[in-house]
DNA sequence: AGCACGATTAACT
DNA sequence: GTTAATCGTGCTC
């Protein structure tokens, strides 16, 4: 038995973020027309929704407490700002679809596609505090400490076993990953910065506040 | 050639 | 307890 620890979260900025317990009944995947909207937007309202990966039999699930806006051929961050190529094609077409790429030789990323069909735009999901199937994550992602099993957009990868042939995925469909209503956050609790590992991209994109996630109040409730 | 990262190591306070 | 630097890895273009 371990006793409940205190947990301050440090760099990682939604750390100490954690979810009502007991989880609540499943329920419909959000509809198309949410993501069909400006990319902050669906980016911001991600927060606090449940990323609910279906495996088997089983329902895997988290909590969504930090994401990142990329927005469009503009933006020197985005993958569409190269235009199109079958890596990002999936961008350009409907909302509602996952995105998701390989990168640094070992990693899975996982996007949300926004915006109307032919205009790119994508929400990075950065960080989910795990809700349903803990005991399945912890097996998948065996020797890691809890607050590493799903906080980092590769970690929450592998931990719901999100790869390469998740990638257009249908999130409405909703067979296999969806996104369902959980938590609204008010807007006191989020958070905005810059985005994380664009130091590429050009300085007024590197500067954009387009990172959200759910800000820890420390002590009080 | 270059990465929308994270594990590890090495320095700090 | 923390932050900063390093680099593996293989897919994309």
């Amino acid at each position: 038995m371990v006793a409940p620890t205190r947990r301050r979260s440090a760099s990682l900025p939604a750390g100490g973020w954690s979810p009502p317990a007991p989880p609540p009944a499943p329920r419909a995947p959000l509809p198309r027309e949410f993501y069909a909207r400006g990319t902050l937007e669906v980016a911001r309202d991600l927060l606090g929704k449940l990323l609910v990966r279906r495996l088997g039999g089983l329902r895997l699930s988290g909590a969504i407490v930090e994401v990142e806006a990329y927005v469009g051929e503009a933006d020197t961050a985005c993958h569409a700002s190269r235009g199109r190529t079958p890596r990002n094609e999936v961008m350009y077409g409907p909302p509602g679809h996952a995105y998701v790429y390989f990168t640094y030789g070992m990693h899975w990323m996982l996007n949300v596609v926004t915006e109307p069909e032919g205009r790119p735009g994508a929400v990075l999901v950065r960080s989910v505090v795990p809700v349903e199937g803990i005991e399945e994550i912890r097996a998948i992602r065996a020797g890691r400490p809890d607050r590493e099993l799903t906080s980092g957009p590769a970690r929450l990868c592998a931990a719901l076993r999100i790869d390469g042939k998740l990638d257009a995925a249908d999130l409405v469909l909703g067979e296999d990953l969806r996104v369902e209503d959980f938590r609204a956050v008010p807007e006191r609790d989020v958070a905005t910065g810059p985005r994380i590992g664009i130091d590429y991209a050009a300085p007024k994109d590197r500067r954009a506040p387009w990172r959200f996630w759910i800000h820890s109040r420390s002590g009080t409730a």
